[in-house]
DNA sequence: CGTTACGTTGATAGGAATCAATGAGGGTGG
DNA sequence: CCACCCTCATTGATTCCTATCAACGTAACG
């Protein structure tokens, strides 16, 4: 590891009680004491770069993990041995629920950008911190709405699941305090297409509308910023 | 109540200790002493006729529930203020993960036929049994799973989707341990295709094309016979 | 035994996938 | 530093699937 990723991961890797993730992080809410048995409970941040992965489908469910900045995609391997995009995660969320139910991952997590994450030793926290279940089933719980969230997403026009992928992810984005306005896909068309469940061009087809109708501006072909975002609310709920 | 209905009441009103759910039970592992424990924690049986709700969107969580025995549809309004049918649940899945985010039910429950619910009072489930809650948090893994499945089945045609439902709901009765090859579907055409984002017209296509290819068989219209469940798999993997 | 809601079947239209071609950006090596 | 390449994005033309519209059949209910 060269010094400047070392120095950078030793930043990163600070203790609970000072860490970014804020209101966000699962403890939110416990006193100090709590706190601080926190430190021994999780393996603090891990540092992935672009296209690692965070785990393998398949693989040994080892420990959930909160996503404390940077971005990831949750993918799954479908009959025909492709990748199925199942989500995006974004800073503040709690990755690897996929892995609970069966003791391994169904699903793989891969970096779309340099991302830190907390690993978070279930078995260990436990004993710390008894009550902090509740916390992880509240994320769990959001997952599941989530998840039920973009099932239903699906019976709608073209149109409207990009304009609703667009307000899902600034929402997300502004839950967690980041600018919301003006933010990069880290997806290509095609990962979109496969997430929306739409093909590449209809997804630039429908992208280039939104910008035509002045609601977006594209400041690169990944980088979105929303001009009118009650213009697409509109848009999502009527016509 | 009337004397019938109480006796069954009664009936069904069963201690943990000889639950009918079995394995799938989350006490399930549990010792004796845990589970005589658990007979304070929950508050046994609800009955509920086709029809009924056991809650209603946005109504303040405040339990989850299991079910014993029956089927119960989850719906949520969308904008149109009409329902969207987000899936079914089968003995032994628990029912109430929705509330758990906001504190309040995202969704609304109905049962679907007669059916028992087993309601669980967190705090006194965790007081009771500290370790319990890992047990949860493997069943609300499992409805993530299952959700991200619904979501990735959406990506393919009406038939695959038609017969991954069929699947999808022999599987669960399989993993309860009942028949499942011959099932009640307890949802109209239009619910189905609500629930698929099809057209009632088109489930029906469907479903008479699989009869016609004697995969199934209709012995009424809302009651299947899977013929041949491995050509059903076959079907959804190739072509 | 009629009424009513649900299911089936057929004909048509519309929206998105697909096919095809061009354009743009990012990286690499000369 | 520039030209080339390669991947991704965009745009247009066509095809195909499914929604929709319409009509008829069928089962459950009072």
């Amino acid at each position: 590891m060269s010094t400047a990723a070392n120095n950078l991961f030793r930043e990163l890797s600070i203790s609970c009680s000072n860490c970014s993730l804020g209101d966000l992080c699962i403890p939110h809410g416990l006193n100090q004491q709590d706190i601080d048995r926190l430190d021994d409970s999780v393996s603090h941040t891990k540092l992935l770069y672009s296209g690692d992965l965070l785990y393998r489908q398949s693989a040994p469910f080892e420990s959930l993990y909160a996503l404390k900045s940077g971005s990831v995609k949750i993918t799954t391997l479908n009959q025909e041995a492709s990748e199925d995009i199942m989500g995006v995660y974004l800073p503040g969320e709690i990755i690897g629920f996929d892995g609970l139910a069966e003791g391994h991952y169904q699903c793989s997590i891969e970096a779309l950008e340099t991302s830190s994450i907390c690993e978070i030793n279930l078995d260990k926290l436990q004993a710390a911190i008894p009550t902090i279940y509740k916390q992880l089933l509240k994320h769990a719980s959001k997952a599941i709405n989530n998840s039920n969230h973009n099932t239903s997403t699906g019976k709608v026009s073209a149109e409207k699941r990009i304009i609703a992928f667009i307000l899902d992810l600034a929402e997300r984005y502004r839950a967690s305090g980041y600018i919301f306005t003006e933010f990069n896909f880290f997806l290509s068309r095609s990962e979109m297409g496969n997430f929306l469940n739409l093909s590449p061009e209809t997804v630039s087809r429908g992208i280039r509308k939104l910008e035509r109708e002045q609601l977006i501006s594209l400041q690169s072909r990944r980088r979105i910023k929303i001009n009118d975002i009650d213009g697409l609310k509109k848009l999502l709920s009527h016509p």
